[in-house]
DNA sequence: TGGCACCGAGGAATCGGTTCACGCAACGGC
DNA sequence: GCCGTTGCGTGAACCGATTCCTCGGTGCCA
């Protein structure tokens, strides 16, 4: 059906072996052989057979992108710089969705999937309590992680402890010191950036010597949702904060959308600070701490095609830096305890 | 290196023939001898390669998905519906961004690159003209479209032009009369969908005997920002609408912005309604027709599957039904013509 | 002039499955 | 009792590249 290198061979009067080597551009090829070959496999419409070519050189040319979401911003996000890198290299992109613990059960496990079907793998911010992330570390190939990390594997992440801290210290600056969080969950094992960002808020509020209140502390499970509730729920204490650091800019969204609710001006009555730089923050008028996602993708891929060229060189793990983005939602602290004022709107 | 059929065979006492067939569950192998077969291919550990089975049988086992943005919303829904439906099917999902127009020209093309490669395609609303589709179509191979139509190719679209005249009926029964609309650009090529939903929307306008006013129609790029001018350059008119009708969420999101910036209240002073069923829409308030879009990626890939399986089955093509979900954003039309307040907020 | 390194190229084994064309035995019908 | 099925299996020919090893020829140096 197809053409294959046996007839570009014949066409050309060599053999395949020279054939294989001057379309790949492999040395001991004369140049005039190698352009006679190159011009009579484009008039032939000659195309390789990734198959054969995978089975006799053992590489499959492809890398699988393991991820627990595909349609939320982030990992959308950071797929869309991983693709990028990955076309320009000519490498295959696998992507696979891990399933979240809700219906990870119903999913067959990715692992035995990738074995002999890839040459390395990027994984995407999995919860590092998922147990199928053990069994593809288990797989032994190159990897490279984002927005996680692991003993003994490279990975790219914001540096969320500083992130954090940054954020925090706008508000402090702001002269705020009733400062409450909205965190993930106060059972779950913590993610990573979880586990910094809380570490970074604690740092930036010890070193400003204002003592932590852990009545204003709330869980927003990390959705817009969430935020709203844990916001609603830090308003209704006897001493509601006048300034709240969510941990993640769709917490933040939530935390906004509660305060217009009570009736509340964001940057005026509490201000809100995110960490993320989602799309929308902008719209929103969001004060976030933005992370370059789209090139932690980049960075991620580039560094696991390095991680396969150079054979075994050192796995280096690699920290972005971010950057404050102040807009309306943050503000000097108001001179008046804030009440919801129940003008009829 | 590893583990490879002949090793289980010979374990096992059959020949390879044999273990081909009974891992792969075809017929004329005794019940007793798949059985064990399968026990020893597992204490064995072994995994088929996929390289050599696909030398060898033909197929490759993998769907390619194409689509111009990987980050957009509507393209990360459709494909976390299409890669449910390929994971449990057991195929490979190869993601290739085609590139908007912008830098398509930087990337290679992509169409000679699935040659050999993939067994079927599935498109996710590239636009019409761009070059490459025909490139794509050309391939000949099983494809299913999401959000376009091509002719002989079997595509999952939503009725766009009974979605317009859901949300143009819609503003026509809140009392409105002053209409305008915020569509994608004037000169450009137009999506199918654009088309068509401009087409019912003059639909809706001709039956309610509403004469169309061409300084209502506004230009927004299908972006944010593009929407926000839009509604801009329609508030400032001599005649500005009562109600607006974008033909994306995104677009009706900037519209929502430029109304709060003119310290117009949405559904109150003028009416916005999108199409599209947005995540944030129902975040910020907004009137939309929902379209199923993680739907449209799961049929798409189910019909795929079963034109491949069913060789040159009829190809057919889906509409699917929208809904019309009503927010905060549209309301009855006012009684006195709206004017900007200055009340300093 | 002999020896050596190097370049360009070919022959053929190899990668690890799939599948076609048969072989063999048991069984049932006439 | 013979023949045609039917059910299980085997052998071996592919599938289409890659790559190791070999080999002739050339240019350079001693």
């Amino acid at each position: 059906m197809g053409i294959t290198i046996r007839d570009v061979a014949e066409a050309s009067g060599v053999s395949t072996a020279t054939v294989s080597r001057a379309l790949r551009g492999l040395p001991n090829v004369d140049e005039r052989t190698r352009a006679r070959v190159e011009r009579i496999a484009t008039e032939l419409d000659y195309v390789i057979s990734p198959s054969a070519s995978r089975l006799a050189s053992g590489r499959t040319g492809s890398i699988a992108v393991v991820t627990p979401y595909i349609a939320r911003w982030f990992f959308s996000t950071v797929l869309s710089g991983v693709e990028r890198v990955l076309h320009t290299a000519d490498m295959d992109l696998l992507l696979t969705c891990i399933g979240d613990h809700s219906n990870s059960r119903q999913r067959s496990p990715v692992a035995p999937r990738l074995r002999r079907r890839v040459d390395g793998m990027l994984i995407i911010a999995v919860p590092p309590a998922d147990p199928q992330l053990q069994d593809l570390i288990a797989l032994d190939m190159p990897t490279s992680m984002i927005g996680l990390t692991a003993a003994g594997v490279p990975s790219v992440t914001i540096d969320d402890v500083a992130a954090a801290r940054l954020a925090t210290q706008h508000l402090i600056n702001l002269g705020h010191t009733r400062i409450g969080t909205i965190s993930g969950s106060p059972v779950q094992t913590p993610f990573t950036a979880e586990f910094d960002r809380e570490a970074g808020f604690a740092q930036a509020m010890s070193e400003a010597n204002i003592p932590a209140d852990p009545m204003l502390e709330a869980y927003g499970n990390f959705s817009i949702e969430g935020g709203e509730a844990a916001m609603t729920a830090l308003l209704t204490q006897a001493q509601p904060p006048t300034a709240v650091f969510a941990l993640s800019d769709e917490m933040a969204f939530g935390a906004l959308r509660a305060l217009r609710a009570h009736d509340l001006r964001p940057g005026k009555d509490v201000s809100v600070v995110g960490v993320d730089g989602h799309d929308m923050a902008e719209y929103l008028g969001l004060t976030t701490v933005v992370q370059p996602v789209v090139e932690l993708g980049r960075i991620a891929a580039e560094s696991l095609l390095a991680q396969m060229r150079e054979g075994a060189a050192q796995p280096e793990s690699t920290q972005v830096a971010t950057q404050l983005v102040v807009r309306e939602s943050t503000g000097p602290v108001a001179r008046h305890r804030s009440v919801p004022s129940k003008d009829a709107r």
